[in-house]
DNA sequence: GACTAATGCTTAGCAAGCTAATTAATTTGA
DNA sequence: TCAAATTAATTAGCTTGCTAAGCATTAGTC
């Protein structure tokens, strides 16, 4: 080994993919215990999160691309959610076709409820590292993904 | 906000386990993309390069572990790369309730196919990072697993 | 105004993760 | 030595990702 880092990169390099799909399904894992009495399941949670995010009212279309899953699989998700009575949808009056979506009372309190748990996973998991390292971490997780989605659709310069 | 970077941390930090489930998605349909032709899935070349790694013979469990997976999804897997003759499970003289795992010539010529085409968009996905980068994330990629899985298995205090 | 795209969402069915329960072989211990 | 506990692997059945195909509404073109 040399005197510096014994080539981290090197050992861990060829198998990062895998690793970020490793962390995600024990990290899931995590939440899925810590919010197991509420219902929920990674899916479910994440759609509701999300939809904080991009704001109540918003089209189907723009939370799938959000969350980077297909629309049938959303479609499923808020079925689900719906069916709890923690989301519905509204026809848009001035498009036929869109559905927009928002929050049910029991959502709101169900997401405030959810972020509480979320964030203390959040924490553990990050127990240990700077703010310098996750700013960095968060930089190559956004160039990994511009990357990788350029891979896959070479049409789109900027997408 | 500031004058400097405009707290990409931040901005990316409350989701950075969703960012890794979607790029590693999104990494999955690239390979996946650059290997349809070889009959394989993300699950099937996995566990072929994973088996590599660890060295033939091992038992499921260890592979499984390995590969952060539970053992019925790999039992799945492994049945149909079986029924493909790229590996075959043989039974442990030793111990008649363990199968350990072996290449078939034609797995351990698959493989050799596989690693030219993962590397490859691995080597895209890695575009515009440096060396450095690539190290710094990868130890927080580690640190991020050790924080997690102790997170699951409270008891086990390095596993 | 009507015919043809294009768009938003849903339905149907496959892939691969999971947990719970079962089977077979080994180990433990009375 | 034989019954009970443990372990490796499997089977069964659920969740949630995906693609392909379908339906309804809107937009474009003649």
């Amino acid at each position: 080994m040399s005197d510096k880092a014994p080539a981290l990169h090197e050992t861990l390099r060829p198998s990062m993919g895998a690793a970020m799909g490793r962390i995600h399904r024990l990290w899931r894992s995590a939440i899925n215990q810590a919010v197991g009495g509420l219902g929920m399941t990674e899916a479910r949670w994440a759609v509701l999160l999300h939809l904080v995010k991009v704001g109540e009212g918003c089209t189907q279309q723009v939370l799938a691309d959000e969350l980077a899953i297909e629309m049938p699989s959303l479609t499923r998700t808020l079925n689900q959610l719906q069916e709890q009575e923690l989301i519905e949808r509204r026809r848009d009056p001035a498009d036929g076709r869109v559905h927009t979506l928002w929050f049910t009372p029991a959502g709101r309190q169900r997401v405030a409820d959810l972020a509480v748990h979320v964030a203390k996973v959040r924490e553990q998991i990050y127990q240990g590292l700077s703010s310098e390292q996750l700013d960095a971490f968060a930089e190559v997780l956004l160039q990994m993904e511009t990357n990788v989605r350029g891979m896959l659709n070479p049409g789109e310069a900027s997408a």
